[in-house]
DNA sequence: CCAGGACTAGACAGACCTGTCTGTTCAATG
DNA sequence: CATTGAACAGACAGGTCTGTCTAGTCCTGG
């Protein structure tokens, strides 16, 4: 049993390959064969791998879920105060509007491309639903009386900085983000305390 | 001169296939037979008037634009308090989710098709500037100390509003985004009082 | 050594796309 | 009536796409 696979394996390349392609163009413009000639493979494989485009795609989306998902996580462990949490997941976005590939949110974008159903919509919702947990959680340690609605709101930004970011050109939206995301925060009754 | 066709002109039955087709599908996934199908006109009166999809695609923009915006400064004048205007463009935005062709926003959507430069780049550059504007020209009147800075976060909730209404199949998101633009409201400073 | 599975290379089918081009119809105008 | 221009209908070219299939290669376990 291969340890050690000399050069990746072709699924991992073939991920690889997605993840720069899809994200930088948008799913609709490259085609399978360019996916496979950047990875080195042959189609066959990719077809034997994930059955299908939209099988590779999701397997994108599910790849950048993690990532994505691990580094605002990240961001949130390195602060310790729970108001202050919720301000790192913006900061953990904003890292990521700094990155020289950044191009908008995958997910935004696989949606605008895909059916409304189906499931890359899938994908994208489960992304879209970790996040707003994720703000709902923090804003729960935080003490917040409803940390469902703060959840929505902080998402509200969240979305719009990254959309801004993007189409604007603006990664320093995300200074307006955090501004406004403490003030949303601040303003937010808090369970009555002991 | 025919002061009144008959029909309305190819053009306009053109724009009107182009808006419900690109919107409800994307534009990727309509092409050229299923427009001039759907507007009964041939395809040559089709490139004459537009030149290209490209083309086709900027009008059915420039023409989304133009309700769009109006719809919001409709909304925007049946009040008369400055910051009840702020919220008025949310509100107008609002009536917007609750239609049943709901599906978004149309520039986000075509700039996610569409490559980052370029015509349709523009088009939804030109649209979310005017957006921004508005809620900048708002602040001012309204006294915001610093309008610009009020105006990017309201039009992050604007954005994130419209994404989470799609997304989500949650229209009723908007009541969050209104709770979330008042305390950003109430909270920005004012100019000096005289 | 050999058998079997994984992988590669690339042709191919069938569908779809945009954009062009050829004719035809028809109404308005000179 | 004759002409002209707009619009129609649809064939066509040239390209791209996904997905399948054949054939050959390489590596590994037995």
């Amino acid at each position: 049993m291969p340890i050690t696979t000399a050069k990746t394996s072709p699924r991992q390349r073939l991920l690889d390959a997605a993840n720069e392609l899809f994200y930088a163009e948008g799913i609709h413009s490259v085609g399978i064969d360019r996916v496979i000639a950047q990875a080195g493979v042959a189609k066959a494989s990719l077809y034997s791998t994930f059955g299908s485009k939209e099988g590779l795609v999701c397997a994108y989306l599910d790849g950048r879920h993690e990532i994505m998902i691990g580094r605002l996580r990240a961001a949130v462990e390195q602060v310790d105060d729970p108001v202050e949490k919720m301000l790192a997941v913006l900061d953990g976005q904003a890292a990521h509007f700094a990155r020289p590939e950044f191009r908008g949110c995958a997910f935004v974008a696989a949606a605008a491309e895909a059916p409304a159903e189906g499931e890359i919509a899938e994908a994208t919702a489960r992304y879209r639903n970790e996040v707003r947990s994720l703000f709902a959680q923090l804003a729960t340690e935080a003490g917040i009386a409803n940390p469902e609605q703060l959840a929505d709101q902080l998402r509200l930004i969240y979305d719009g900085g990254s959309l801004a970011a993007n189409l604007d050109h603006n990664p320093a939206i995300a200074a307006s983000a955090r501004a406004a995301a403490r003030i949303l925060i601040d303003a937010a009754p808090r369970v009555a305390a002991s």
